[in-house]
DNA sequence: GTCTATATCCAGATAGAC
DNA sequence: GTCTATCTGGATATAGAC
């Protein structure tokens, strides 16, 4: 066929096809409520093709959240390349969390949003996995250095972003009617202040 | 029979053993990873039961969560006779919160742990409920009060109530290893140092 | 109201042609 | 590798005895 005629596109691989429909059937249904057929229908393939590229629905499941966690985990190493300092990090890390809500929704909801441990078996919780384990780490290291006021990590922790991560979920659910970067100024400012050590 | 031969206690009226053993294999491997039978096995009792008390499955989900809603909205009304302000009330919501999740794992795992909206049809997100549409009015009046620093009420809420509700997360999931109550203080403090009003 | 036995349906998974 | 057609298990739900 002519070159010029093509007016189609090429198609996306297909096993990206795959991931992409489950991924918003997952996010919109939740897993449960979603069958490999539904997938298969979404994705125009066919149930073999997704027992081939992936062995099943949790393989599917499984290679989404895999990919997106080391997503997450460079996001991390950006960071970090950026910009020095604790607070400057997290603050970017929102930032971006927040930029990410608004332009990638299914991706971020997949990650936050979805209790992983009931569909992916023998999966730790989320808050086990190398990115949050990291940015734990990022915290403990920062009160010692004195950079933090003197608190149980886990406590600085969650306060950074359990705080940001609850507003995602808001933003979600459909709570929050701005762009969540409309608060980013609010809440950093608070929690650090907050946080900041005492002199 | 004599009394005193009675060692067993009157055993426990029928519908209460369904919903205590639904709520404890709901919470332990997840909503839909549970069936009618595993549930009746559960609470030794016969599958007809569970459909004449609650109609099924998801009947038996919907006591459970109304129920909690409702004890959780109570708790609302305890706290606001006990104290007065809203540092002093949302304080005493934390310390409860932190210490059920100690004594009442599973009835807070349920709540704050689930995600409602994937097996319960047609029911809000949580934060549309009663009680945390309340505790967001309670914020929302107490900045309008002068009593908080001026910031969007949403994200004085995020503050509060999500960090403390990730840590119980957390607590849950086994990441941490004390009772929340050894992080009270710190918690409370840093949150409330954050939103002073200025002068 | 409570129980057992049974019916019905649909999801996950496979077989085998192309 | 991709597809369609089919199998099988297990879940929800019901029927009908007690």
């Amino acid at each position: 066929m002519p070159y010029l005629l093509r007016t189609v596109p090429d198609p996306e691989p297909l096993d990206c096809r795959i991931l992409t429909a489950a991924l918003e059937l997952f996010v919109d249904r939740g897993y449960h409520n979603v069958s490999v057929h539904d997938i298969q229908k979404r994705a125009g393939v066919s149930i073999g093709s997704i027992y081939n590229h992936f062995g099943g629905k949790e393989g599917v499941a499984r290679a989404l959240y895999d990919h997106l966690l080391m997503e997450l985990d460079e996001l991390i190493d950006i960071v970090e390349q950026e910009v020095g300092g604790l607070r400057a990090q997290c603050n970017a890390m929102i930032r971006r969390l927040f930029g990410f809500t608004e332009t990638h929704r299914y991706m971020i909801a997949f990650v936050f949003d979805a209790k992983h441990t009931e569909f992916l078996s023998e999966s730790v919780p989320i808050n086990r996995t190398r990115p949050f384990v990291r940015l734990l780490g990022k915290i403990t290291a920062a009160i010692k250095a004195g950079e933090l006021k003197p608190i149980a990590p886990v406590v600085a922790y969650t306060l950074i972003f359990g705080s940001c991560v609850r507003l995602v979920n808001l933003r979600l659910d459909g709570l929050i009617d701005d762009p969540l970067m409309a608060y980013f100024d609010e809440l950093t400012d608070t929690v650090w202040a907050g946080l900041a050590t005492a002199d």
